[in-house]
DNA sequence: CGGTATCCACTACGATACTG
DNA sequence: CAGTATCGTAGTGGATACCG
């Protein structure tokens, strides 16, 4: 291993760890809890799965992270490590631009979405959610619809029918509900703006946007001046 | 501006702003108060001119930094940056091995010794400390001698005889006046151990240790698994 | 599922020299 | 002091196919 840097400071030697291309949001997936490597290429769809494997090796080399039979997990340094990466994105939630058309993903969302369910506040039953999105950008050739199986204590998600009925029907503008996601909008005042439809049986209608929880940086404050931005 | 992870993720998005080459380097530079370019490029000699200009001007079109008539400054959103720089830096600090051979710098060294000298205990007249390290890697072209100019409040680094008379002389072992300056050994012992030597004016030369204020990330606590490591 | 192996394209970067 | 301009290259990583 080569330093990139050739300075003593901690801060040089970390951001060799940290700093590299695409490890922050692997550890950012190793943090929301994945373990396996695919579940994590899943939520960093487009990594090579050789430059992933290289990455995953380094933080093993650097004491961050270990693989033990298969499952991928953060060592005390990595717990630490990733503190850094929720600071980070704290500082990306409250500072950067709202979001970009092209940074959209409706996989990703749903992806995110299916681990921050509130299984506590769901009936004892099994339900499906459908999910359907409008205003994709053109090219993205990623499936628009999306199937939330809630069946305690298990979240599935699924892009081909599941075939069960279902229970509750959304269907939502994509950068609206991403917004919603990273609590830029609420998704009440989405649903009244007519961004968000949520249909099918009454009472879980009504109690699905208690069950998903947001992203776990939607609470994070913005300053005025960047919420101004937003508006513009 | 194309997006590299093309996620929605404010941990994506920072990233693309934060974890560039060079980047968290040069937000510690100004974090530690440097606000020329000049003096930017003397915390980070080894990036080219270009690419320091390329990086500052990326820093500023996302709002991190500002430049007025020659001076750069950390914005707001660069502040809390720098926080995250700050937790980066004591991670490392915290987690990382023991200075490496190929990354000791006695250019560097003193340029950060000369910003972390406390002037409140300085005495009235003028003091000048030489700096003769020994043990440099080989192959390293850097001066191997320094001197400081402390001259309430100015503190000024010389490569060449600044024409004073020295009042303390300061011989020391590179990687060991590194480890004193990063806080992974205590200066005394070092003194003990005869890696560093201090001679002179008697007085000054007894003061000198309660002059030089460390690195800002010296007093980060190691866990135990990493100070045995460095013994090792 | 969790990787390897190969090959090629690109581009980011360093080196060097010049400038208002 | 604070950049610009030019050019050659190392090395990074994407695409694709294969493997235990």
């Amino acid at each position: 291993m080569k330093s990139v840097y050739g300075q003593f400071c901690p801060v040089a030697v970390a951001s060799e760890i940290f700093a590299e291309r695409w490890t922050p949001v692997i550890l950012r997936e190793l943090v929301l809890g994945s373990r396996r490597f695919n579940d994590i290429q899943r939520g960093v769809p487009r990594i090579s799965r050789a430059l992933l494997v290289k990455r995953l090796r380094e933080l093993a080399a650097h004491g961050v992270i270990s693989n033990e039979n298969g499952e991928y997990q953060l060592t005390e340094a990595g717990h630490e490590l990733g503190q850094v990466v929720v600071h980070l994105g704290t500082w990306g939630a409250r500072w950067t631009a709202p979001v970009r058309r092209d940074r959209l993903d409706a996989k990703l969302l749903t992806w995110d979405m299916h681990r921050r369910i509130a299984l506590d506040r769901l009936p004892e039953k099994r339900v499906v959610v459908r999910f359907d999105f409008r205003g994709v950008p053109a090219g993205n050739k990623a499936p628009k619809t999306y199937w939330l199986l809630l069946e305690r204590p298990e979240v599935d998600l699924c892009i081909i029918e599941p075939g069960f009925d279902v229970d509750v029907y959304v269907d939502a503008d994509l950068a609206s509900f991403t917004k919603v996601w990273l609590g830029e909008l609420p998704i009440r005042q989405a649903i009244r703006d007519g961004d968000i439809n949520v249909t099918g049986d009454r009472q879980s209608a009504r109690d699905f946007p208690s069950w998903l929880l947001l992203s776990t940086l939607a609470a994070v404050s913005r300053p005025v001046a960047v919420v101004q931005r937003r508006v513009a």
